[in-house]
DNA sequence: TAAAAAGCCGACCGATCATTCGGTTGGTCT
DNA sequence: AGACCAACCGAATGATCGGTCGGCTTTTTA
């Protein structure tokens, strides 16, 4: 908090006049992650379009892995043990995670659907087809932040 | 280190007996995580055996989420943010987390790099595709741990 | 067996933490 | 002009943190 009010040139107490303590600031700072998200998504939704589903996944990868360099900073707070630690006994915490996850998850889960249809995706399953995705390109993200590998160049 | 010292039953000035400080501590965790995962893995190099490359990256996929499983407050701990930060300044922390990551990796690697002899994988990149699919599983494990969604099944 | 070393204890310390609170300011409404 | 109010300040507060230290006990060594 006090290294905040050093960022922000504003005094201690003021933080307090704006927030009702550190948690209740946390979980707006989380809350703007995920409006920043999902506006992000619909944006992507309304300004793209695809022959396939094959190729919406693929658009979703590449949105996913663009999104992550653009706004890296609130991609890292998702990467952070707290937020899960406090969305098992904080219900507003947890259903901005949900929130969250749901609408990255959709984008994988529409393009494997249309995917399934049209027949440039064979899968057995779109829901977890969709996880796994989902988890590779965020497992991606992760380790580029990390810069433990040059995953950058992926 | 007070609640490591009520769970231990260990005064509070004897844990500072056996550990520098909070930090050398922490790198003694983080050095029994990396030697109990390379262990668990020349282990399991040397009671499995395959047939053909692709068998073996199917392989490490389940010995992967099978230890997460076995050990998962130690893979719990490469989940957080903390081992990574101190990696950027702490050169021991950070040989160990690259010491595990190389041994996790080293596994998809191998198969693949079999497989491309005897046909079984077509791949052009063996080292990242060892590093997409070294995220994919990680990202599923990731997923389940913070259980907002039942990732578990898959 | 005496001395030395290692293990252990818990009261104590200074620093830092999130939070509070009495008071000031500048703008708006009556 | 006076009342009101939200924004803001910063010193003060109690709690908690990592870490220290002198002394006690057990084990090892000479």
């Amino acid at each position: 908090m006090s290294e905040l009010s050093r960022i922000t040139g504003a005094a201690g107490g003021t933080i307090f006049h704006h927030f009702k303590n550190k948690e209740d600031l946390f979980l707006n700072v989380l809350k703007d992650v995920q409006e920043t998200i999902l506006s992000e998504f619909s944006e992507h939704k309304k300004t793209t379009h695809y022959e396939n589903g094959l190729e919406m996944v693929e658009g979703a990868v590449t949105f996913y892995l663009n999104l992550a360099g653009v706004i890296e900073d609130q991609f890292l707070l998702l990467h952070r043990h707290y937020p899960y630690q406090m969305a098992e006994t904080n219900l507003v915490c947890r259903s901005y995670l949900e929130s969250v996850y749901n609408c990255l998850l959709t984008i994988f889960e529409e393009g494997i659907a249309i995917g399934m249809k049209d027949g440039s995706v064979r899968v057995t399953s779109p829901v977890n087809t969709a996880m796994v995705l989902f988890a590779m390109v965020d497992g991606i993200v992760r380790l580029n932040t990390y810069n433990l590998y040059d995953a950058g160049a992926l």
